[in-house]
This record gives structure tokens, sequence and C-alpha cells, in this order.
DNA sequence: GTTATCAGTTACCTTTTGGAAACTACTTAC
DNA sequence: GTAAGTAGTTTCCAAAAGGTAACTGATAAC
């Protein structure tokens, strides 16, 4: 019987597993990164605003992604007592907090493409 | 009508999106942070070890984003002459450009945690 | 009174994702 | 020859994710 080379069996590594699980079920789905990229730069942004900005989103997935975010603290919804009633979206401090895994994201990607349109330098 | 203050079009911006958009579609999925996670902390690792390691994966899965991964060039794959055949798994050198995306995840998901545990300071 | 806007919701449907279990094919040990 | 280990693949199924389109209800303009 070999030994077992157990990678994951430390406490510093449990944590780091639960970590990344966390993070990801905050952050899974296919708009979630968008939303908040867009949020991020754009601050105080309308539900229609959003709507036109987050490229090829629909209304209902717009609408639950905000929700699921607002539950997760990640995201503000103000109602303003307008005319035609509108709603604010910003992201709260606490998303803010994630700017750097989306910048790290966004930069990835970037230099990804890069490196494809450039296959001499891989 | 009033102006639209589109966010969104300028240059430098579509080429944030566009590589949220890349690095999202190649890492999407519940299983490649914490496959590529553990490799990068595991260094080569044999297809049974990663099984049991990546706590909760079934086979068809690990194989599914092992393939996906090398497709992608994050990961490599090594067939070894063994007596009985082993296949070897590494992050490549460009995998390893993903490590600062993965640790400020799991850095995030810890503070995240620890943020619920004590909510005094929230 | 008809149309338009804002902020969604609802119903219906398709696609994707993921899990369980069985199976292949090869080798070694007993 | 049978059991066990290697590295998967295949089949079958359930659940989740996501898209389309229609609808609500309020207000305001024409």
């Amino acid at each position: 019987m070999r030994k077992k080379q157990s990678i994951n069996n430390s406490a510093a590594c449990q944590v780091r597993i639960a970590g990344i699980k966390d993070t990801m079920e905050l952050l899974s789905g296919k708009w979630k990164f968008h939303i908040l990229g867009t949020l991020i730069l754009g601050g105080k942004m309308r539900f229609m605003d959003l709507l036109r900005e987050v490229d090829g989103i629909a209304a209902k997935m717009l609408s639950k992604e905000l929700q699921d975010m607002e539950m997760n603290q990640l995201v503000r919804r103000t109602v303003l007592d307008t005319k035609p009633i509108t709603v604010e979206y910003e992201v709260t401090e606490y998303g803010r907090t994630l700017e750097p895994i989306i910048e790290e994201i966004a930069k990835w990607g970037i230099s990804y493409r890069n490196a494809l349109h450039k296959p001499e330098s891989v």
C-alpha cells in the first residue's frame, strides 16, 4: 500500500478550497461578472440602462441576477420616487472588494486573446 | 430624447468586456477552478489522484474538464510507459498565469466567510 | 383612448450541466 | 481464472441555467 500523498488535507488547503467554492457560488453563471463590471464602471444605473448596456441579456436574467446579488449584499437597489418610477442599482462598498478579481479576469482574458492572435509569441 | 449615457461603447470597454467573456468561457462550470487549484498545489498528478483529491467529482466530469483544459493549453497530459499505464496531468506554464485569479478568488471567498461569521464587523 | 416608458414577472421551452452506474481494455498479482 | 488497479468512456437521467415572448400596472404624453 503506497503512501497516499494527500495534498488537500491540511487546514490551509481546506480553507482555500472552501474559499474558491464560496466565491464561485456567489458569482456563478453567465452574467454576474458582466453586470458587476458594468456597474463598477457606470456607477448608479437604472434597470433599463443595464438592460441596454449589458450586451445580450434578457430582462428576466437581469432581474434574477440583480436580486441574487442584492441578497448577497454585492449590489444595492434604490427605488426613486419619480413620476414614472425609476430604480437605481449600484455596487455596494462590499461589492467593490470584488474589483481585484474582476480586473484580474479581464486582464487575463485580454492577454489570452492577444496570445491567440500572435501565435509566434506562444 | 435624453442623452444615452453609454458606458460600454469605448474601445477600452469593449476589450474589457470581451476579456471577461473569454476568461469565463474557458473557466466556466463547477470544477475547473478546483481542478486547477489542486494541480497548482500538487504539481504532477495522475488521473486517480485527482479523482481522490478533488472532493466530490465524478470520473466523467474530471475526464471532460481535463480534456477541455488540455485543448485550451491550460493543462498538459502525459502518458507514461509504465507497466499499468499511468497518465500525468500538470498545469502548463500558461495555465500558471491563472494563479493570480485563483488566488484572488480564494482570498475573497475566505474573507467573505469570515465576514459572515463575524457580523459585528460588517 | 391609444401609445410609450419604466420595472419588472410569468409561462413555456431548449440547452447545458452534472451525477450514478455500468462498461471497456489492459496489466499485474494471487 | 479471478480480483484489483490503471484510465477512462458510455448510457441514462435529473436538475439547473438560460432564452423568448407575452403580460402587468403605473404614469405620462399625444
